[in-house]
DNA sequence: GCTCTTTGACCTGGT
DNA sequence: GACCAGGTCAAAGAG
């Protein structure tokens, strides 16, 4: 299939600096400027969003020494990020500044609506969606599938800013993009979060960049497109860069009525054919009926992913460990239910899987504290205590 | 035995 | 034409 240059969105190639003190904008500036801007220039700003976030990034130390990094960011996002205690809500401080690495890219207009169209949620849980689900290397699948219900739950119990539209949600997006050590699906493939199937074909360190850059190819039969991925040591995406346009649609899942343990199934649990224990991903399924399950289910997947960002930290709070453990939810099993949280915590096997698995169980219940966390209301609630608790008042998106 | 990743070598385009 | 950097190929090894 022949690309239309013309079709890409071309974006000019900035030079690489550190931001000045009036060149950047905070994330909140950034997000209500794009809703500022009138719909042709939103569609433009949508698109840039789609391929600038690649690095948002406070401080290079939070991969080299998480704890001490959550600490430090903690304290550093203090300033940006106030939480009322009061109403269980945050603001966004104008002042916050994000570094993030500005690069020259070019989308097609089809991956852009693609990206654009992969869950038209609102932003007040997209707000939350970075911190929870970037910050850490964890798996988190279908964050483009949030339902648009979602933000609207959401901003009944946050009382965030203004609307956010798809920027935040394609920053999230992009950094979810690919998740390293995610299990290869039956085929072989190895399937990412836009949907499509890559196989890797080059890695190299580029001249001028940190991070080394793997190349990969869409696995589709006479599929030209290809996409640069650049990714930080601790596995979390730092810069992608597609090339050329899909002609072909998104694969699809395998049906599950009739091979619920392969394919996606065991991409969500790896672990779950071997058992007769249904997956987190069957559960989900079942639960699936409408957007309220999905709902439930991004909640537990943040507190999962939430949990994943420090277990110690997690293990040692009075809030989590009083609060949650309660509910038969210990930091550990927190990383089960999103299946494997990242390599390190799948390869414990120092608990028994049998173990890890009945703890997920428990969370798959949807209790969290005694609270039914499937409330979204509830779940929120539960999610800014933990947060609160930790001292995670900002969102890092790496 | 198949498929994927890794990685050094090679190719290509820009200066 | 030389140099350089990015992109791709392909053999070897791993799973």
């Amino acid at each position: 299939m022949d690309i239309k240059q013309a079709e890409r969105i071309v974006v000019t190639k900035p030079v690489a600096t550190r931001p000045t003190r009036s060149t950047f904008r905070s994330f909140s500036e950034l997000l209500s400027g794009a809703i500022d801007d009138p719909p042709h220039e939103t569609c433009s700003e949508i698109a840039v969003a789609a391929i600038r976030p690649k690095t948002v990034r406070f401080n290079q130390m939070a991969s080299s020494a998480p704890g001490a990094a959550l600490s430090s960011q903690a304290e550093f996002s203090e300033t940006l990020l106030n939480f009322d205690s009061k109403r269980d809500v945050y603001k966004l401080d104008k002042r916050a500044t994000l570094v993030y690495k500005p690069q020259a890219k070019f989308v097609s207009k089809t991956t852009v609506s693609l990206l654009a169209n992969m869950g038209n949620f609102n932003s007040s849980y997209q707000e939350m969606l970075p911190l929870v689900e970037t910050h850490v290397p964890c798996p988190n699948k279908d964050i483009q599938n949030l339902p648009s219900q979602l933000g609207k739950n959401l901003q009944i119990a946050l009382h965030t800013e203004t609307d956010r539209s798809i920027e935040c949600e394609n920053i999230a997006l992009q950094n979810l993009e690919e998740v390293p050590n995610a299990p290869h699906a039956a085929n072989g493939d190895r399937p990412s979060y836009d949907g499509y199937n890559w196989r890797k074909y080059g890695q190299k360190q580029v001249k001028g960049s940190e991070y080394p850059r793997s190349y990969y190819k869409c696995t589709h039969p006479n599929c030209p497109v290809k996409k640069k991925v650049e990714r930080s040591f601790d596995g979390q995406i730092a810069e992608i860069v597609y090339k050329g346009e899909h002609n072909h649609s998104k694969p699809q899942p395998p049906n599950r009525n009739s091979s619920a343990t392969h394919g996606l199934g065991s991409l969500s649990d790896p672990s779950a054919h071997e058992t007769n224990v249904p997956s987190w991903d069957k559960l989900l399924d079942e639960r699936n009926e409408g957007s309220k399950g999905r709902v439930e289910n991004r909640y537990v997947e943040a507190l999962s992913a939430l949990a994943c960002q420090d277990r110690d930290l997690l293990s040692s709070n009075p809030v989590v460990t009083g609060g949650i453990n309660t509910g038969a939810v210990t930091s550990d099993n927190f990383c089960g239910i999103s299946a494997d949280c990242d390599e390190g915590s799948n390869g414990q096997d120092g608990e028994p899987r049998s173990k890890r698995r009945k703890s997920q169980n428990h969370f798959n219940e949807g209790v969290v504290a005694g609270e039914d966390i499937r409330d979204p209301h509830i779940a929120i609630k539960t999610l800014i205590e933990i947060m609160k608790s930790l001292k995670i008042y900002k969102f890092v998106s790496y």
